[in-house]
DNA sequence: TGTATCTAGTTCGCATATGTATTATACGGT
DNA sequence: ACCGTATAATACATATGCGAACTAGATACA
């Protein structure tokens, strides 16, 4: 890849590599019917089961639209049920089913032979360093994306317009 | 998010930035028509004007099956043509069209906007480190996803020199 | 209390990306 | 020159993610 126009590499490296780790994680997982969008979401729910689908979406980082169409198919292929909240009866909680808890060593081995290849050849404290500045661009983009306080602003501006 | 399963986080934190970064370049280029994936493909036209769709899967790093409907759009938009390579009949060369030609000042502002915002409180030196290590990881999965890797890439970079 | 506003979830339409299969063309070895 | 294989582009089906619009239920407060 010689074609190193700076801009373009630095912004398409971080899809290339979120898209090859999706990747790799499919291929291993695709035996077993699943998909590495619905194994982040089952890791999730074992590690704590019945959780809402706006509690998932914030753990995926992803909007509840997603979510609801994840669970849909999860629960299509038996891997999950949805539970209506017993508490608020506007949410569904989504609860494991025993085939989804039976993979749970699979599932976490194949997470970590994810990592195992795309951090072969760098050194533990550079791991970590990248973590660190990962969770750092994560936490800037964040800022940026959704800015709490002049988010009153934005709303009223949408209103006017209607 | 002080929910830190450190394996699901590490297995998510790629995604969450290649999103968010797509996120917040969409939002910039939504004004103009153009979202961030025709944007890449806009800027690798910019650099050298022309290519055959399957050279631009291999700079973007995604399939050919991908290029072709994203053509389909930019074309639709006229922001881009195809013409037949003269010198492959199966083959189709991607061109500019003067509209998109215009944009290209606004193009890598907004791509520099978005780095900016990542690389925020992030020192340079370690930004150099950030994308060497990113560089690495790329190449470790590329191994990974295809080991025949190396051959494939001679046989691009011969076709290059053309 | 009643009303205005928020929130959880869903549906719809779209863009992006993948895998498989197909078509048309190019190329290499006999 | 021919035949088998490789390549460029496309069609189709599917998964994932977004935004906008909607429903139903919760909440706040005048």
């Amino acid at each position: 890849m010689d074609e190193t126009q700076p801009e373009n590499e630095v912004g398409l490296i971080f899809q290339h590599v979120a898209r090859q780790r999706v990747k790799l994680l499919d291929e291993a997982l695709a035996p077993h019917g699943l998909t590495s969008a619905q194994v982040f979401l089952l890791n999730w729910l074992l590690r704590e089961d019945g959780r809402s689908q706006i509690e998932l979406a914030r753990l995926l980082g992803i909007g509840t639209v997603g979510v609801s169409g994840m669970v849909d198919r999860l629960e299509a292929n038996d891997w999950v049920e949805r539970r209506p909240d017993p508490t608020d009866r506007r949410a569904k909680c989504v609860w494991l089913k025993p085939s989804a808890m039976s993979k749970k060593k699979m599932l976490s081995e194949a997470a970590a032979m994810v990592n195992d290849v795309s951090f072969g050849g760098i050194s533990r404290s550079e791991v970590k360093t990248l973590l660190r500045l990962m969770r750092q661009i994560r936490s800037n983009l964040r800022e940026a994306l959704e800015p709490d306080y002049a988010a009153a602003d934005a709303k009223a501006a949408k209103r006017a317009v209607r």
